[in-house]
DNA sequence: TTTT
DNA sequence: TTTT
C-alpha cells in the first residue's frame, strides 16, 4: 500500500543527452552521470566515481536535450527503476536506472549560456508527462541506453 | 539561477487537518506534524519532538482533508517558506512553514479505511496546483496556522 | 570535486536480512526491499513494485540483523553502487545496490516487540555526533543567529 | 516512536559563516542560506528566494568556517528544529533552524581556492564509519546478493 | 564517460 | 543577505 522510492543526485554529465522518439511521438532522453565522493585512505586522497543511467521522459526529455550537455553540473530527483532486456545473444540481462522527475541545472550561468531563458525547476509538464512513464517504457523493454 | 528547497518528513498528525476555502475557491489544508528522534543521553532513552507547520494548497488539501486524521502516519515532501504575519497586538512574526508537494500515507491499511481508494502518492493535479502556491499565499498572509 | 548520491526508501522487507562476517570480522547485511507505487491506468488501480538490493557494513549491518524481518516496514537512507561480479558460468554481470547509511523502522511498535529498546533512527557510529546536539543547543537558548 | 525529518538544500550563503565558541569548547556556526526559484507568472520569470538559518555544530562547524563563504554555492543535509527565545523587549519568539548534518561544496574549484585540499562531503566524524564503506566491498567482489 |  |  506504501511506499518511496526517491533518488537525489547531484552530479556531471558524461555524455550529451541521447534522444529518442518513439512510436506515437514519445521522446525519451538518457545519459550516463557521474556522482564522486572523495574520502581519504591511508592519508591519501581517493576519489570514488559512481555512475549513473538517467533515463527522462516525455517533457522532460524535451527540456533536458536543450538546455544539458557533457560535463554540466545538474540536481537531478526521480526513482530507481530496475528492467530487464536481452543483448545480443538473447541473454537477459537487468539495469537499474534513475527515471528522473526533475531537474535543475547548478553552476555558472556561463555553463548554460546556449539557453536564453534557462529554465531552474523543470515541475508542471514534466511531472505530468512522468506519471505515463510506465506504459511507454514497457512497450519498449528493449530500449538500449 | 539554481536552488534545491526540499523537506521530507515521516511523522504523525497532531490534529486532524484545518481546511479553509479561500475567496475564488482555492483549498488549503493545514495540520501540525510531529517528527520523534530518540537518542541516548547518559544512558538513558530521550524522545524529542519536532513540531512542524504543514501547509497544503488546491488538490493537494482536499485529498489531505479526505485521508488524513489525527494520529495517522504520513510521508511528507515539500519545501520550506518561512512568512510573516502579523499578531493580534499588531506584531510582526515569523513562522515556517512546510509546503506539501506530496504526500503518502503509510502505516496499516486498517489505518486509513475510510478511503474506498486510497491514494498512494498524489501527484499529477496535485502538482500542477502547487505552482500556483505563491499567489494565494501573498493573499493570504495573514492565515492563521 | 562534488557529488551528491542519495537515495530515500520506504519500504517493506521481501526476506529476513541475511548476515555474513567477513574475514577480518567485518560484518555485512542484506535484504530485499519492495517499494509500491499505485497509480491509475485506464480508470483501473495498478500497483507496481519495485526491488531494491539493500546492503549494511557493520554496525548497520548487525542492528539490522537485530531488529529487522521479513515484511516490516523500514526507512532507507543510502547511496547507490553499481558493481560488477562473475555468476557462475564466468560472466560478467552488475549489480546496482542500496548501501544504507542509515535506517528507521515505521510502523506500529508491536511490529518491533522482540526489541525491548526499539531504536529509532539507527546509523550506530555515524550519528553518535549527531546524538549530542541537543545538549549544547539547550545550554543555548539564546543563541543569536 | 519513529520519525524522519530531513531537509535538503541547494543554495548560496548570504553571509560569511559566523563562529562561536561556547562554554565547554563545542563550536557552533551559523549562516544564513538562500534557494531561489524561477518561475511563470503571467508570461513573466519571476524569482522567488527563500532564507534558511543554518546551524552547524562540533567539527562540522569548523569544517564550515574554514571553507565556506559569502555567496559560495553549496549542498546542506541536515533537520529542521524550531527553538524559542527571547528578544531584547523579553517577548518570547521562535525561529526555525536547518541544524546541518553534512555539507558539500558545490560549483567550481577556483570558488574554494583558499583550501588546498578541498574535502567534498564534509561531516567530519559523522561521516568515519561511511569512509571505510569501499574495502570490505572490494574485497568482496562477489558477495551474492 | 564527468568533474576537481 | 546570496545567486543567475
Amino acid at each position: 500500500m506504501s511506499g518511496i522510492n526517491k533518488v537525489i543526485l547531484v552530479g556531471h554529465l558524461g555524455k550529451d543527452p541521447e534522444v529518442r522518439h518513439l512510436d506515437g511521438g514519445v521522446t525519451v532522453a538518457s545519459f550516463p552521470l557521474a556522482t564522486s565522493e572523495t574520502y581519504n585512505k591511508d592519508g591519501k586522497r581517493v576519489e570514488q566515481t559512481e555512475w549513473h543511467n538517467i533515463v527522462l521522459w516525455r517533457g522532460l526529455a524535451e527540456v533536458a536535450s536543450k538546455y544539458l550537455q557533457k560535463g554540466k553540473l545538474v540536481y537531478i530527483e526521480g526513482k530507481l527503476r530496475t528492467r530487464s532486456f536481452e543483448d545480443k545473444e538473447k541473454v537477459k540481462k537487468y539495469v537499474t536506472e534513475i527515471v528522473a522527475e526533475n531537474f535543475t541545472m547548478l553552476g555558472r550561468k556561463s555553463d548554460f549560456e546556449q539557453s536564453p531563458t534557462t529554465p531552474t525547476h523543470q515541475s508542471a509538464e514534466a511531472k505530468i508527462e512522468d506519471e505515463f512513464t510506465i506504459g511507454p517504457s514497457d512497450e519498449n523493454g528493449d530500449l538500449p541506453f
